[in-house]
DNA sequence: AGCACGCCGACT
DNA sequence: GTCGGCGTGCTC
């Protein structure tokens, strides 16, 4: 009796079009714009039949009310009307790019970055092909009304047209053979209606790619990259060719050639290449070299105008682009023939996305090769230790090693100078003696150098010297650094600037504010003064706004127009410069103290950039790493530019504090502006993820709750909780069962799954 | 994401 | 009594 308050859910009948064969109806499977996990099922009526294919942008009707949203059909199956599916209401006629394969790809990111569908497809095509464009096409329709006069002629043909359907405007023009002062005079007698009708806008046909001239194979292949081809081509010989071959070579012994060579093979037998370069590598030589060797190549970057994007993809989807090179995102290019895959510098941290799906580009990259049965290449001269550890203890994975350095290149002598005690402050010679004894004998020699320092700023901080506070970003609570040239404190993280107080910000103190740390503005201002006459070049991302200028910059250093090349992390990716002798490496190993179990590796990678810069042709050459105490392992590895024992090592290590790759790791962030929300649900959710661990999922751990290292973020407070499981299919079965039972969804405005996190911030 | 429903407190 | 805030649940 109280019950008819709790009506039963009202289950609304459709009226499709093809409601009389409801038994065999076309169904289409759509990812739709929302947040929701899943995908939904929509009739396709009769008018729509030969436009919705896999991969058309369609609107549907979704939620209460008769509100359209934005969806992607991703299947259309033949089967029998369940009669509560609505009928969708518009397609984008014209190509659909999403292969079946790409449709799988895409449903596994989804699945395996525990990512909605739509935001998941999102990433995958531009915008631009997610919605239909839709335009306002005039229509007529006879009223039917009696004619109080008689029709001339040509009011008769036009109704005649007409007849009882609606009819475009123009098209109803055209076939009566009138103009529109007929349609006039018709309209003002009441006896033809005008109407307006939503139509989609067939795109226009995509104009081809430009053809460069490309320059032939003149190199002579060391006997090294002719053994590395040889094993590469017979990996493309097989029926299902998916594997995963790493090759792994110094700075300098030639990968990008036998991308190329194994690449021309590719497209020899009709098939496409996709090379994924990281985002800093846009800027360099790398794009240059391997596009200048290919006749139909089309590069994919992120600052890439969206018209722009669309036909480069739809000469991709045409089949008009044998090579396609790009940062991460290109992984999903929508290649008709795939033939090969192709990572350049897999290590790198950049081919992680930013934002959901957070999919990391060589991963996907490698479950591409494995739907489509396509080899996939994956280029180092330090792995990630992912992949090395993949390299033994997978089946389909290879390792191809590059050993010599192409002729003429020379890996530097490297020799560790250490500089005692902690850079102290002002006054303090942040370099050592012996580096800048080298330092001037390159530079009376003529040649250049190379330093890096990687911390941006003048002073790391300001710190008050009565009561010791520091000061700190609004935004984020991080540290805010002190830039002398601008006179203002920036937060690196979110680019705040404000200006700098002038005392202590507790009032009740007022102290005075002491410059803390150094870093890369001061170690210029320090070698202006004491070497006047070098030409000085630093190169961070404070003196570099554009990409334009990062480039211009290092062409002007290759051409002698600095002596001294002064630069954070930037200045070890990507560019080679012959006249370089020497190259520095300022105290490395004070990112070691980063909280991220991956820092050892970064500071490796690193030193064996900044050395590969150095030396490659004319001369032998010498790199210094300076630290600033008794050097860590890390250090001493890097020294002897010895991988394999680094990575050894590192694993053991990893695998003795259950860290990747040993385990799979993802990382939950909660969010909320409330002071207290996230912290207390972020303890609910760790406290029923044990729970579960204990259960059901064997080997899960759950790390304790903690604030993430970047405590706010505007309004909004952020905690998190990182799960570790030896696999990875243990987190994603977690997460189908949150999305069952409630106690997995915390109550919170933003909550964010990181799968294989790499950025801790 | 939006939107409706239901439960609470503050008000005419 | 009724209005409206917010927290919760659902969308083929």
């Amino acid at each position: 009796m109280a019950d008819d308050k709790r009506r039963p859910p009202t289950r609304q009948l459709w009226l499709v079009p093809t409601a009389g064969q409801a038994e065999r109806s076309l169904i289409a499977e759509v990812a739709v714009k929302t947040p929701a996990r899943r995908l939904y099922s929509y009739a396709v009526p009769d008018a729509w039949r030969a436009v919705v294919r896999a991969g058309t942008a369609v609107r549907v009707p979704y939620g209460r009310g008769q509100r359209l949203t934005d969806g992607v059909c991703l299947r259309v199956t033949t089967q029998a009307w369940d009669q509560t599916q609505r009928p969708l209401a518009a397609a984008q006629p014209g190509p659909a790019w999403l292969s079946e394969s790409l449709v799988e790809l895409g449903l596994w990111v989804s699945e395996y970055y525990v990512c909605a569908p739509w935001k998941t497809f999102a990433a995958l095509l531009p915008s631009r092909l997610r919605t239909p464009r839709v335009k306002n096409v005039p229509y007529l329709r006879a009223t039917g009304a009696p004619s109080a006069d008689r029709l001339s002629t040509k009011q008769a043909a036009l109704l005649a047209a007409l007849g009882n359907a609606e009819m475009r405007r123009a098209d109803a023009l055209a076939r009566a053979g009138v103009s529109a002062a007929t349609l006039r005079t018709l309209c003002q007698r009441g006896l033809v209606e005008c109407l307006s009708r939503a139509e989609p806008v067939p795109r226009r046909p995509w104009p081809t790619q430009p053809v460069e001239p490309c320059a032939a194979d003149a190199f002579e292949l060391t006997p090294g990259q002719h053994d590395a081809c040889q094993q590469l081509l017979a990996a493309l010989e097989p029926a299902d060719a998916f594997r995963v071959l790493l090759l792994f070579g110094v700075p300098g012994s030639g990968k990008t050639e036998v991308y190329v060579r194994v690449m021309r093979e590719v497209i020899r037998r009709g098939r496409q290449a996709i090379v994924l370069i990281p985002e800093i590598a846009l800027a360099t030589q790398v794009v240059d070299r391997l596009a200048r060797r290919f006749e139909r190549v089309a590069v994919l970057h992120s600052q890439l105008p969206a018209r722009l994007r669309c036909e480069t993809l739809a000469a991709v989807a045409a089949g008009e682009v044998d090579v396609v090179i790009g940062t991460r995102s290109a992984v999903f290019a929508p290649c008709p023939k795939l033939g090969l895959i192709v990572v350049d510098e897999e290590q790198e941290t950049s081919f992680k996305n930013l934002a959901a799906p957070y999919y990391h580009a060589r991963d996907v990259a490698i479950k591409r090769g494995q739907i489509e049965h396509v080899p996939v290449m994956l280029g180092s001269a330090t792995p990630a230790l992912e992949t090395w550890y993949n390299v033994q203890h997978r089946p389909h994975f290879q390792l191809i090693r590059l050993p010599q350095r192409v002729p003429g290149a020379h890996l530097p002598e490297v020799q560790l100078v250490q500089r005692h005690g902690p850079h102290a402050g002002p006054g303090d010679d942040m370099l050592s003696p012996r580096l800048r004894a080298e330092l001037a004998d390159t530079l009376a020699a003529g040649q250049q150098a190379i330093l890096l320092y990687n911390r941006r700023g003048y002073a790391a901080y300001l710190r008050c010297t009565k009561c010791g506070l520091t000061v700190r970003c609004e935004r984020c609570g991080g540290h805010l650094v002190f830039h002398r040239a601008e006179q203002t404190l920036k937060c690196h993280r979110c680019s705040v600037r404000v200006s700098v107080p002038p005392r202590c910000l507790d009032s009740t103190c007022g102290g005075r504010l002491a410059q803390t740390g150094l870093a890369i503005q001061r170690l210029e201002e320090d070698l202006r003064a004491s070497i006047p006459h070098a030409r000085l070049l630093r190169l961070d991302s404070d003196t570099m706004r554009r990409r334009e200028d990062y480039q211009q910059a290092l062409r002007g250093f290759e051409n002698g127009a600095a002596d001294i090349l002064l630069g954070t992390q930037m200045v070890a990716k990507g560019l080679d410069f012959p006249r370089v002798r020497l190259a520095g490496v300022i105290d490395p190993a004070a990112a070691l103290s980063l909280p991220d179990f991956r820092a050892a590796e970064r500071v490796f990678q690193l030193i064996v950039q900044v050395v590969g810069r150095a030396g490659r042709r004319e001369g032998p050459s010498l790199a210094i790493v300076q630290t600033a105490e008794r050097p860590p392992p890390v250090i001493a590895h890097a020294l002897r530019m010895d991988y394999e024992s680094f990575a050894a090592e590192e694993l053991e290590q990893r695998r003795r504090l259950y860290y990747p790759p040993h385990v799979r790791m993802v990382r939950l962030i909660l969010a909320d502006p409330r002071p207290n929300r996230a912290r207390a649900e972020v303890e609910r959710l760790a406290v029923a993820l044990r729970d579960r661990a204990t259960r059901a999922h064997a080997g899960l751990r759950v790390d304790p709750p903690e604030p993430c290292p970047v405590k706010r973020r505007g309004e909004l407070l952020r905690y998190q909780v990182v799960l570790r499981a030896p696999h990875g299919a243990s987190i994603q079965g977690l997460f189908d069962e949150a999305d069952r039972g409630k106690d997995l969804a915390p109550r919170v405005q933003r909550f964010t799954i990181d799968v294989d996190p790499v950025d801790w911030l």
